[in-house]
DNA sequence: CAAATCAGGACCAAAGTGGTCCCCTTTTGG
DNA sequence: CCAAAAGGGGACCACTTTGGTCCTGATTTG
């Protein structure tokens, strides 16, 4: 189906529940994982392995200690949908022969598709590194960014 | 790694391989399955389970008895490889909250990610339904096809 | 030093995927 | 009319992946 895993749907909700406690609270504070467990309502050790793995990717900072916690790396524009999903679920990658390195499929040599695949997979990262966590944030977000641009979104005749 | 299954990439390649077999012979024939799995060097029990999968897709057209065997039922210049993931692995679906139907997860209400997802699904599959099957079985035929559409190719210098 | 908090990884149950095989129906042709 | 050639549908199982929990250790505060 084409579905991205379900730790990685939970850590973009997660990742919009941190969006709006930010707004909330002006001077940014630290978040405990227990905090953000109980904000957005999921069980609190899958929201700490989450949150870990959003750290390892660059997306959060995080401070131990009493008082410690997590919060936003960069502001919520400066996120990528793109980001977040290859902190969770590896780098984008629709087949192996669409990968970046040179691990082609055993029969690249036979098959003409290498190339294709390649670009396919780019236009699909482009779409997902065009969106962004604060547009992600709003409800209707991405769709009032696209009002703007809408002129390269359907070309109804096909080209 | 958002990757599509391996019988659907098993699929776009044996289809690409009929597109050539199809341009060799020109009065098109009915090519049988244990050919085709020669032809793509797969096992015959797995091409089969995908050419069936295809023929109830719509993408193959199939003739029982001695002597049948399979085609394709238009164009590949008609057929899309959003039509061909469709038919091995599903609609494609990033999240719960991007299917079709009303089948929202459960804290829709909660979270506004929903109509974002929606937004996003589309575009992806914009993306896979402007791919046609031709390009495909042409090395770099995607490509070529982008050059005469280059102005989509945003970000020059990243990555 | 004790409490709070994150880091890393082990662990297991459940689900999904990949691949093979079997039995049935349809079609051709002697 | 029957045998052989082909596809149709699905069962089946081994293997892998995913989802979720938990434990132990490291770091910071006071
Ligand atoms: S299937 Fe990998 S290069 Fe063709
Ligand atoms: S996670 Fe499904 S609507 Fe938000």
């Amino acid at each position: 189906m084409l579905r991205l895993n379900r730790q990685t749907d939970y850590g973009i909700m997660i990742l919009t529940c941190l969006v709006r406690e930010d707004d909330k609270a002006m001077p940014p504070r630290l978040l405990s994982a227990p905090e953000i467990a109980t904000a957005s309502g999921l069980a609190l050790p899958n929201v700490s392995k989450i949150l870990k793995a959003l750290v390892r990717g660059g997306i959060l900072q995080s401070r131990r200690g009493v008082q410690g916690g997590y919060q936003l790396s960069r502001l919520p524009a400066d996120i990528s949908i793109q980001q977040i999903i290859t902190a969770l679920d590896g780098p984008i990658s629709m087949t192996d022969c669409a990968g970046e390195g040179p691990e082609q499929c055993d029969v690249s040599s036979l098959c003409p598709m290498s190339a294709n695949w390649k670009y396919i997979n780019d236009k699909i990262v482009e779409t997902l590194e065009s969106i962004t966590l604060e547009q992600m944030a709003i409800p209707g977000g991405v769709l009032a960014a696209a009002n703007n641009d809408s002129d390269s979104t359907r070309n109804p005749e096909g080209e």
